[in-house]
RNA sequence: GCCAGCGUAGCUCAGUGGUAGAGCAACUGAUUCGUAAUCAGUAGGUCGUCGGUUCAAUCCCGACCGCUGGCUCCA
């Protein structure tokens, strides 16, 4: 799963929306779980994951007997297992309530002790489709005709008969250990036109411990929610009277993007690139041209000025490529890397909105690479090598990686023709195999008008978020003729190549928050040294301590309210400032100060001089920890 | 956008068809303190907004705005 020297880690194929299963504590050999096949044979499982597996599925026929029991007027969906649990979907007029939620679970529990068992059924196509329309069931029979071949297995529990592959437990008797978590809507094999069917969501797990385990869990991860933290540490806010989904930065929260925007320009610097700054804004006639009117157009904000449509950006490319446009490149000249930290406003649904997460202003650290067909894959290269800095500077060792490619059956979609695709594609393709990166191939899932790699990040709740991506484009390239002089003194369209580190800054600073649960490495913190004087007495010392390490570029700042010690050191604990100094009576006579680390409490005396180098070096190695 | 839940002081949350409370934070004063909360006092809310029902609405109903968990979509 994870190759030796990288940090590459590939999730359950199933996801679940909530958090990833609780691991460990399973000793046994054998998972001691009988499951009964559809031909009725059964045997003991031997892998815990598959074991938890069908406990799950089987969990989702139990709840979904107790529905059909308790509301005969509910129709089936699908009822699978995900990564730490279950759903299952239901049509029904009326929606479930929070009540029909706790009857629901009280009805499984009854069903449990019934110890109802699971009853396999091999039939005819046939007759599956009729005995589903006759119990009205027309989901179901629209998935028989077209998922089963002539034969097809059906399991029984109760009065609930279910199309299903199986295997199950042998009876009800085998589960309980569940939890119903939510209701939501959700559409019917997943399309927006379909109708939406309400999806009851469960946890399961094969013990109790197991699922207390898993919502204490839930629970710590209330914790490090960016939203609670971006409040709490005074980073940054949204207003309702200026909008959904428009974050606004305070001084510590302007403070840590301006330190990754620091780090992450002179590392681009260094490998080439040059930075450009365009306007926010643009005539119709250049997102027109460039198609974003055509493709993207229900994103964008639009409006007028002196009877002109203009656009708001949502993507940096047309102006870099304006940039580009404004002399002939000789392909001696390339590639040439263009970057900015652009922000771009796109229109987003209200109910797709979370925290900084997902938001409709946000800041790319954004950079088009141009360059020839041949240079493709050096620079794909380059661009993993400088990504894979970044997540290793910031800390994360747990993403998914993904390569988009096109659906070869609908080439007709994409702008490029095949050679531009199998050319791009194989240059993503060998730059992640020589990155040694394990990766998912997402056939079908690339922009039309290029493939991309892209790498996820894991927020506290398990959910997946892209951050780096890495996309070609055939398309603007195209539209708005990008060129470089051949060596045969030809015009050439040119390579273009989109790409992204932190992907946005809001959304990395998000995932940042909650992998760190607030307590920001040092070189990232708004305040990196609290100093402390014991009392009143001494501020004047303490004031003397901040104003050398401001000098020296360290963010110190002075606590000199007239409070306890302890309180002081309460606050900065909670504010998780990296360092506490404590000025008083033994520190002035002795010429010290008294360090306290966040995390590993009182550090003792020390002269000032020696903290100072010691913590001048973290800063500098962009340590992660203290 | 859709489904469900929610919106009371800066934060966390009580509460009621008869115009609202706690803790923390803030402010004032006292205290001058040794590694996660010193004490006392003061002030603070058109109960998200707008409509409706009612003698009377923070509470009941509706619409809108916003938030949360999903679905669809995406950096």
């Amino acid at each position: 799963m994870t190759r030796k020297g990288s940090a590459v880690q590939i999730r359950s194929r199933l996801p679940s929306p909530l958090m990833h299963a609780v691991t460990g504590g399973w000793t046994v050999q054998g998972s001691g779980m009988i499951v009964r096949y559809p031909d009725g044979s059964e045997q003991e499982i031997a892998a815990k994951e598959e074991a938890v597996e069908v406990y799950r599925h089987s969990t989702a026929h139990l709840m979904a007997l107790a529905v059909s029991e308790l509301y005969p007027e509910a129709h089936l969906g699908i009822g699978p297992a995900t990564s730490d649990g279950f759903y299952y979907d239901f049509q029904r007029p009326s929606p479930f309530t929070e009540e029909d939620i706790r009857k629901i679970d009280e009805k499984m529990r009854e069903l449990i002790r019934e110890d109802l068992p699971y009853q396999p059924m091999i039939w005819d196509k046939e007759k599956a489709v009729r005995f589903f329309a006759e119990r009205g069931e027309e989901l179901k029979v629209e998935l028989i005709k077209e998922k089963a071949g002539d034969r097809l297995s059906c399991y029984r529990v109760g009065n609930l008969v279910d199309f299903c592959l199986g295997p199950h437990v042998q009876s009800t008797g085998k589960l309980g250990a569940f939890k119903l978590l939510n209701v939501a809507g959700a559409y019917w094999r997943g399309n927006e036109n379909n109708p939406q069917l309400q999806r009851i969501y469960g946890i399961a797990f094969l013990t109790e411990e197991e699922v207390q385990a898993y919502l204490d869990r839930l629970e710590e991860a209330r914790k490090r929610d960016h939203r609670k933290l971006g409040r709490d540490l005074d980073l940054f806010s949204v207003h309702e009277e200026a909008g959904a989904g428009l974050i606004y930065w305070h001084p510590k929260g302007a403070l840590l993007r301006y330190e990754m925007e620091q780090f992450l320009r002179s590392e681009q610097v260094e490998r080439g690139y040059q930075f450009v700054e365009i306007p926010h804004i643009a005539k119709s006639d250049l997102w027109r041209r460039s198609g974003h009117y055509d493709f993207f157009r229900q994103n964008m904000y639009v409006f007028e000025i002196e009877e002109d449509d203009y656009g708001i950006k949502p993507m940096n490319c047309p102006g870099h490529i304006l940039i580009y446009r404004t002399k002939l490149h000789s392909y001696r000249d390339l590639p040439i890397r263009l970057a900015e930290f652009g922000t771009v406003y796109r229109y987003e649904k209200s109910g797709v909105l979370h925290g900084t997460l997902r938001v409709r202003g946000f800041t790319q650290d954004d950079a088009h690479i141009f360059c020839t067909p041949e240079q493709a894959y050096d620079e794909v290269l380059g661009v993993l090598d400088l990504a894979e800095l970044v997540l290793k500077t910031f800390g994360f060792d747990r993403y998914e990686v993904d390569l988009s490619t096109w659906d070869p059956e609908h080439t007709e979609k994409y702008a490029g023709g095949a050679a531009d695709w199998a050319h791009a594609e194989q240059a993503l393709q060998r730059a992640l195999e020589k990155k040694g990166y394990e990766y998912r191939r997402m056939v079908g899932e690339a922009a039309f008008y290029g493939p991309k790699i892209d790498v996820k990040l894991i927020d506290a709740l398990g959910r997946a978020w892209q951050a780096t991506t890495v996309q070609f484009d055939f398309n603007l390239p195209q539209r708005l003729e990008v060129h470089y002089i051949a060596p045969n003194s030809k015009p050439h369209p040119v390579i273009m190549i989109h790409r992204a580190l932190f992907g946005s800054l809001e959304r990395f600073i998000a995932l940042l928050l909650e992998h760190y649960a607030g307590a920001l490495p040092l070189w990232l913190s708004p305040v990196q040294v609290l100093v402390i004087p014991i009392s009143e007495r001494f501020l004047a010392p303490a004031e003397t301590v901040a104003l050398e390490l401001k000098q020296v570029g360290i963010r110190a700042r002075l606590d000199d309210r007239n409070e306890k010690m302890g309180f002081k050191i309460r606050e900065a604990q909670l504010q998780k400032i990296p360092y506490m100094l404590v000025v008083g009576q033994k520190e002035v006579q002795e010429k010290t100060v008294s360090v306290r680390n966040r995390f590993e409490g009182d550090l003792g005396p020390r002269p000032l001089a020696a903290f100072v180098e010691e913590i001048r070096r973290h800063i500098q190695q962009r340590s992660t920890r203290p």
